[in-house]
DNA sequence: TAGCATACCGAACGTTCGTTAGGTTTTGGG
DNA sequence: CCCAAAACCTAACGAACGTTCGGTATGCTA
């Protein structure tokens, strides 16, 4: 049995369909993008409502009319992100053979975790700076679905564990963070202009593989990529 | 000829007699640690001065009793924090034999940076969370000494790979962020209550063994994987 | 063409922000 | 014991913040 995350909330406007009943204006998405890349660059506190506006086009009343709070803007971007993320994930797993190995798994979700916060930078970047204490309001509602992707990172970890695949000492308690804030980093310093995204999970994959515990083992698994 | 800091800076306290002329009075060291603890936990633009000062048990105008602004208080917290990490790296490669290898010295540097990021966490903690464009007049200040460890790493990785010590097509570009960043970000996870620095750091140290060129012995260059 | 929701605006609100001015207490060396 | 310097206070400043309100333009539907 494998770690799978749950079907319904797989993709991003399955997701957004649910709360948002197919408000797809154009104004609203612009906020929204603006927004993402101003929180992105400078932090929620450090910019402000008139700003997002004025990168918007508009006023920072109209703002209002799509939204219902500064927070509501926040806590919709995180959410679009993590969507993102589980569904290119997700995406990456179903295309795996039903044979594969907990390796195998790991660096697939590897390689899309990756593509996804780069496929979509200023939302998944202000997802990641966005660490430190959330507002109540915002953790409130995002706090589940990080919960809901951390459980199935826990869980795939859990079973490469069982089959005996990390080298000693590595508890997926560790691993977890460890793995998932190397990939989330990326997104302060990895420019996609001086280097592929592919490039970089094959680096990462790389460095991780460190954490593999190889000494002969029944299935011997020959996997290169370029 | 090894990557070196340079030897003026090494210490936290030969940095801030420089420019404090002595003022180690209680009250302002109070209030430096109680700000590196708010800006840790809930960032810079969040913390206001009068919280800071409630936390330090003064009124918030005694605060500029002590410093001209806030951005100076954030200001000497991440320079406080990257001379901490620059001494501890540098005892750790003093500490190391004249013949210690690249990775030898790598492998050093990485723990130096932990322990520092660890026994500092309210400092280095503010410091790890800045990365997103700081107030122009704070990178000013901070911005040559942070480049100065960062030329250190650069040297240090350019030493290496010279030497064949990496896997092909890991370049220092890639390498110095990649690991910067891993260590900085155990800040956010890592809980040295429920396991020691030492242990973080062997973990660490594993995980990055993917990196190195372990084929046989001296001497190498080129390679190819089929 | 009338009706109506949608998108947007200007102007203002109460609050909080970093910061300053001016006065009072605390403290340590001669 | 005195007195200047250091440490701290209360009170208030202007600016910027998120947010609200009442009104106007626009565009679809009947």
């Amino acid at each position: 049995m494998s770690a799978q995350l749950p079907d319904r909330k797989l993709t991003l406007a399955g997701q957004a369909k649910t709360q948002d009943v197919e408000r797809t204006s154009s104004g609203r998405q612009n906020i929204l993008r603006e927004a993402a890349t101003l929180f992105a660059a400078k932090g929620y506190a450090e910019s402000g409502l008139r700003e997002i506006a004025e990168m918007a086009g508009v006023r920072s009343s109209t703002v209002y009319h799509h939204f219902a709070s500064k927070e509501r803007i926040y806590e919709e971007i995180i959410r679009i992100a993590l969507d993102a993320i589980s569904a290119a994930v997700t995406a990456e797993l179903l295309a795996l053979s039903a044979d594969a190995t907990p390796r195998m798994r790991i660096e697939a979700s590897i390689a899309g975790h990756l593509r996804a916060l780069h496929a979509n930078k200023p939302f998944t970047s202000t997802n990641a700076h966005s660490r430190i204490r959330l507002p109540q309001e915002v953790s409130r509602v995002v706090g589940p679905i990080r919960a809901q992707y951390s459980n199935f990172w826990r869980a795939m970890l859990e079973e490469a564990k069982t089959s005996g695949a990390f080298k000693s000492g590595l508890e997926p308690k560790i691993l977890r963070p460890l793995i998932l804030s190397t990939l989330n980093r990326t997104l302060g310093w990895f420019d996609p202009d001086k280097g592929s995204v592919e490039t970089l999970i094959h680096i990462i994959i790389t460095m991780f593989s460190g954490i593999w515990d190889d000494r002969a083992s029944a299935t011997r698994e020959r996997k290169r990529q370029a």
